[in-house]
DNA sequence: GTTTAAATCAAACGATTGTTTAATTATTTT
DNA sequence: AAAATAATTAAACAATCGTTTGATTTAAAC
């Protein structure tokens, strides 16, 4: 799992902010230090003097963001020896858990929105140094959720309960990296709504359970 | 609907195609043109003399790509009058060849992987002027979808078969630019193997068609 | 064969890039 | 209060950026 970094406090924390923000939004090459300086009122050396060069500003925001928006959900859920799988109630209300906290992480105003965007750019872009902290946030995660999925029903392969861990994941994704067609698409104007995302929580949920053969209905 | 462009030929598709490779990995702004004209066998005055500028040309390659790639299967089958959407059989299979297209066009190795992966990277980032190929892109593709999956169960409201549409649309372009993570995920070296495209074809249909009441069994 | 247009080239343009320097100011430590 | 460390600054660094120029070569048109 990923490291909490210590110095995530004053100027730092500030600049890994500005930096994060704009990075998200233009990748590494498309922002200037220049830029990030200005915006956050300091001196261009600063960067440097803080960080030792402009990459390493965007290795520590990306770290940063991958901390705050982790989903350590399905670890804690697999430590608890209190559950009963056999129990189909409290199967349904795990995935729903699961997915329910993917949803507010990534894509409600728990955090700015950059923050999410960032981190999934970062995976169809890795920059030198940065595959590390992807693959130190995602796989774990994802295996914790493939783990759960095979509790809850035992009959089926890893391989399928591989598949539905990519459906939530690939889905939830989707809704932060093509925002702007989304939102177009929908005719939905700014932010997503609370009222929205729990029907797209609902959705997912409902979906997976189908799969999982878990629906009762 | 993207028109064709009748100068994808000769010199500047020979740049589109060594230029967008780039892009796709890097970014516009990730990429110098120097670069580009040296792996192109160009000058690099060649670039400004046959497309005006290296936007111009980030925007060329992405049409070029938008256009390759599109899936127009869902306007055809609008079109196809001798459909009857109240044979089940017919449905599933719609719906599985609608998958099975996107997928193809996306993840096989009918296109150079980096083709999907330039149309999705412009999604998190659209570059200047190229919002409207975006949006004509997808948003007639995802209008499309999403008829055909409300003409195969016409009990589902709007709403329902728009969340399966980008169920269907985000699983598979999850497959494209989370490729690194994903290939580590399930240790794969290399391409998606065609037997591994049709399991996640199943996967999908078969999370679809339950969603809409349609599986049968 | 002559003329025109298209294509290619090396070289240079001004602007911007990330980084470093060295001096100065602020803060903390002793 | 003096000394030492930390933080901030303006200025300059060499390198690279996208673009343009003007000359040269190639191809097409008449």
């Amino acid at each position: 799992m990923l490291e909490i970094n210590p110095d995530w406090t004053g100027k730092r924390l500030e600049l890994i902010e500005t930096a994060g923000q704009l990075f998200a939004n233009s990748g590494i090459d498309g922002v200037s230090i220049r830029e990030i300086a200005e915006k956050s009122n300091v001196n261009i050396a600063s960067i440097n003097y803080y960080f030792g060069s402009k990459e390493n500003l965007y290795t520590e925001s990306l770290r940063y963001v991958a901390w705050q928006v982790r989903c350590p959900l399905a670890q804690k859920i697999l430590q608890d020896e209190s559950i009963d799988y056999s129990s189909k109630e409290q199967c349904i209300e795990i995935i729903r858990k699961l997915i329910g906290e993917r949803i507010q992480n990534y894509l409600s105003d728990k955090y700015p929105a950059w923050y999410s965007r960032l981190l999934l750019r970062s995976l169809i872009e890795p920059p030198p140094k940065c595959e590390d902290i992807i693959f130190q946030t995602f796989i774990p995660e994802f295996n914790a959720l493939v783990e759960v999925l095979m509790r809850c029903n035992p009959a089926n392969t890893l391989a399928k309960c591989r598949f539905w861990a990519f459906s939530i994941l690939g889905e939830i994704s989707f809704y932060v990296f093509a925002e702007p067609g989304i939102k177009l698409a929908l005719n939905i104007a700014e932010k997503y709504t609370q009222k929205f995302l729990s029907q797209l929580q609902e959705h997912i949920t409902s979906l997976i359970l189908k799969g999982l053969d878990l629906k009762e209905e």
